[in-house]
DNA sequence: TAACGCTGTGTAATAATATAACATTTATAA
DNA sequence: TTATAAATGTTATATTATTACACAGCGTTA
């Protein structure tokens, strides 16, 4: 079987609602907010979501457990994300700098691990907050 | 009140089991595990993890929901950590290098951010598993 | 010393996040 | 067309984390 390049109902259901939040959104208020299209349950809604994950159609801001679209138009990257959040308002960044993605990808440890993935997420305040 | 130097009896408890592992724990097992001692709740396991994430001698591993202690005896730096997991037998390292460190440290962005706090994960296969 | 603020404790209840298990359907490849 | 991979729908349940409340201990300061 081929990679799927077309998304089915739910998944398409569900990353229209994320691209159409510049914010993060968490599982269930996408729940709640798809349920007018017949998608009932919890694990239809983390299916779809893996999947977006995996084909780099949407992140997961890992501590905050919520679901963000990347808007970088050539995005296959589920695999290297980097993400600005600010610990007042909660606003989500991604971050897209040359420099900083090239050390990253870069980088070796001492244990001769082979890295194929990093998630680097920053907190602090964002202009408005300060 | 001055800054609390000693830890309270259910922090001790909870961070010499924490420092006895060399791999994450999960509250649900710390709670399992300290039962024998007193703690009975889910509550007061995560009153005593949140304390130790704030003084730097555990760490939180975002994407496991789990707990490590921070080997650096120096670290009071909730603020600043970098782990590699290993995507198949899930072992955690905490990583310190001092050129990445820096590079993180020192790194803004174009939205007048700024960070005081930044957690990286790197995932991949450690030797044992390639 | 009394009153206050702060931090922590103990307990019960509940909220929020996520997955297991099963039967069925749809899409793709051989 | 048949085998298989991927997705669906549903129910139940597991896992992770917090709210709310009553109270105890300690240092500050009035």
């Amino acid at each position: 079987m081929q990679k799927q390049e077309t998304l089915t109902k739910n998944q398409k259901i569900i990353l229209d609602l994320i691209e159409k939040s510049d914010q993060p959104l968490k599982a269930y208020s996408i729940l709640f907010d798809v349920k007018k299209k017949g998608i009932n349950a919890p694990l239809q809604v983390y299916r779809a979501l893996k999947k977006l994950v995996k084909i780099g159609k949407i992140h997961k801001i890992e501590s905050r457990n919520a679901f963000i679209a990347c808007k970088n138009s050539k995005c296959q990257i589920a695999k290297a994300t980097i993400f600005s959040i600010c610990e007042s308002c909660e606003d989500v960044t991604e971050i897209h700098d040359h420099k900083l993605s090239e050390h990253l990808r870069d980088f070796k440890d001492n244990k001769g691990m082979k890295y194929n993935k990093y998630n680097l997420e920053f907190f602090g305040l964002c202009k408005k907050c300060v």
